[in-house]
DNA sequence: TCAAAAGTGTTAAGTTTACACCCATGA
DNA sequence: TCATGGGTGTAAACTTAACACTTTTGA
């Protein structure tokens, strides 16, 4: 261990590769965006979308470049979700692959862009199965963003700027996967001054019209308290 | 993307190594096994114990294999704190490293390796600058930690397998670094049935002794509730 | 006999849960 | 005028937090 030069040299080197979990939250459902693969080996299945990392280039970034190709989107709220380094996880070759989650608004990602990577959004209520660890991948992700969003405000990541307090509510419930009360919920809301009601209203859902509500970061980051 | 070994062939591959987080619990300390390398570069600086992830095995298997090359212990409780993929992040050359952390019970552990590999324990709340990302990596995992032993009963991975109410109050008041109400954290243990007094007595820490107690690994099986 | 750690209950405060009706509006 | 989703308060159950003295025993 004396000669740094021989220290790396005696050592394999490995492909590494991305993963990203992206979700996304439209119509009271979560979904996440999947490929289907048109080629072997494992045609037909679905996968994340992934790729390789570069020389001159993190393993953030490759993520976030992973994300970019695919969505069209910059400046993502993104997580490292873990690393998978089983030696046969992927039949190909050895890759050891670092898994990501991203959540996204689904209406700012380039729809063009997705289907022209033959991707689509798929409930995640009933995901198809998916390739080599994959499966194992999203439910590591899911695990994590449940433990996360009751401690970090990341649930705005996955809706619009502006959102009516019921699709809160449903975005909750569609990742616990129970109902919540109406009443506590907006109870609990009320007292995070930093989720302020605008004066705009939304009518698309009712007659009568539901408050647009926005997430203030800045409010945020003086009350530093989150708890859902 | 049709040809799989092309697919693969046109990218680059990579140094991954781990480095281990150790943890002990000692005297109502909590301890890291640091190594002080006295070689170049960075000689005279702390480091965690690393290595480098060979073929055939995978990355939780090197993981494994350094724990026990350092303290001659297997069957460990690890866990896979992150990767760490920032380019620059180590000098020589380009490394991906997989940081994981292991609880440890010291006692257990081989002491003569431990001094062979030029390795001590140091004080959790008196850590020297570190190599590297290793700080940050450090205080990854106590967030994890500390996050995990709130929902899993991992605390008596720290603890000899017959422990006092007073030694385990201890840890989670170093885990913490808080102090607990005697009164009510007894009574929250009480609940914990898998929590069992046994008829041994401890007599090193009291003229009167204290009652000694053990994780009932089937039990809590059954149960299967664990929050404190 | 006394110092030192072990052991033991109760009450108040705060938090969480359960629950049902009126409101505003466009079709 | 009525169907639809929006909006609102209170009381009971439960959980958490605060608090101080007695016991045992070896030195």
């Amino acid at each position: 261990m004396k000669k740094q030069i021989n220290y790396y040299e005696n050592h394999p080197k490995f492909y590494v590769a991305v993963d990203c979990i992206i979700m996304g939250f439209i119509d009271g459902e979560l979904n996440l965006l999947l490929l289907k693969r048109n080629f072997e080996p494992s045609m037909g299945y679905w996968s994340l979308m992934g790729g390789f990392v570069q020389n001159e280039e993190s393993v953030d970034d490759a993520a976030k470049r992973v994300l970019l190709d695919l969505t069209g989107l910059n400046d993502i709220y993104m997580e490292q979700v873990g690393t998978f380094g089983e030696v046969d996880r992927d039949p190909g070759e050895r890759v050891i692959s670092v898994a990501y989650y991203a959540l996204i608004n689904i209406k700012e990602s380039d729809k063009k862009l997705v289907e022209s990577h033959n991707a689509s959004w798929v409930n995640i209520n009933s995901l198809p199965p998916l390739i080599f660890d994959h499966s194992e991948m999203i439910e590591q992700a899911l695990r994590l963003i449940r433990m996360k969003i009751t401690t970090a405000p990341i649930c705005f990541e996955l809706l619009p700027k502006l959102f009516t307090l019921t699709q809160l509510q449903k975005l909750y419930e569609a990742i616990y996967n129970e109902v919540i009360d109406k009443r506590n919920f907006r109870k609990r809301i009320a007292e995070m001054k930093y989720i302020e009601k605008t004066d705009k209203i939304d009518k698309t859902t009712s007659k009568r019209g539901a408050a647009l509500y926005k997430f203030n970061h800045k409010a945020y980051l003086k009350d530093q308290k989150f708890k859902l």
